[in-house]
DNA sequence: ATCTATTAATAACC
DNA sequence: TGGTTATTAATAGAT
């Protein structure tokens, strides 16, 4: 919508750059605000401007965020700068379809993850002593 | 837009709900594509339909997902169910403006971040102990 | 930031 | 679920 139909692809000038972001930042964001009231589901969405700023918003049930926290906190890997293309991979391993070139990367949930098995295994006894970190931290 | 306006309030027809649910979708994920691909920034957005099924879109930079994580995976806290509200808390306190009505949760870069640092230090033990984890967990 | 000409999304229908 | 159309909403370019 507009004056002119915008071709999508990366804008050079930075000043359009900036411009476009906080004019289409409002929009999005107002999209998911609705979606998450109209359909009651779990919105998350995270942005960052061309500058850098993030933006969080989190829709409607908070557990939204938590899920996907919690999905992806099984992966010991995130707090590590140079893990990140292994952390990519397992994202992938998650979420299918991550490279299609616009469909939504979807998650069904009875899909078979016997890949994923072994490694939430291994990975039991990590949240393990975590959790119990965690208790010491709070008290 | 359509035939009439809609008001935003939770459909109460499940029906209904489902069938605004894909409409949407298709349009807020078209909308994160076009965002993240005209301003070359970090996208990551994740809805749950109202039957349960997640779907997961990361545009441009996959490390928008990843520095999403990063922030949270501060937190030991997202691991354990009956923590929730302890989570959210903490995520309060990350981004701003959480209960705002409408205006994003954003985080400045430079902001103020005093209380966090008490915290941040605390979890340094911590995540230094799931770092060695990891390591033994990829040999 | 605001203003409008236009395009894009979408509510109701089929 | 997928297609059509009347309308509303978002927004590109200009102010």
């Amino acid at each position: 919508m507009g004056r002119r139909k915008l071709k999508i692809q990366r804008l050079e000038d930075m000043k359009a750059r900036q411009a476009i972001y906080s004019m289409r930042k409002r929009g999005i964001l107002k999209k998911a605000k609705e979606l998450s009231i109209l359909c009651d589901v779990e919105v998350v969405l995270s942005l960052s401007s061309p500058s850098g700023k993030p933006t969080l918003f989190v829709g409607q049930d908070p557990n939204g965020l938590y899920s996907i926290l919690q999905k992806v906190s099984n992966m010991p890997f995130v707090e590590r700068e140079e893990r990140r293309a292994y952390t990519i991979e397992m994202l992938k391993k998650f979420y299918v379809n991550w490279e299609s070139e616009f469909d939504p990367l979807s998650l069904p949930h009875n899909r078979n993850v016997d890949t994923l098995k072994l490694y939430e295994d291994q990975l039991q006894e990590l949240k393990n002593k975590l959790t119990e970190k965690s208790k010491i931290l709070r008290d």
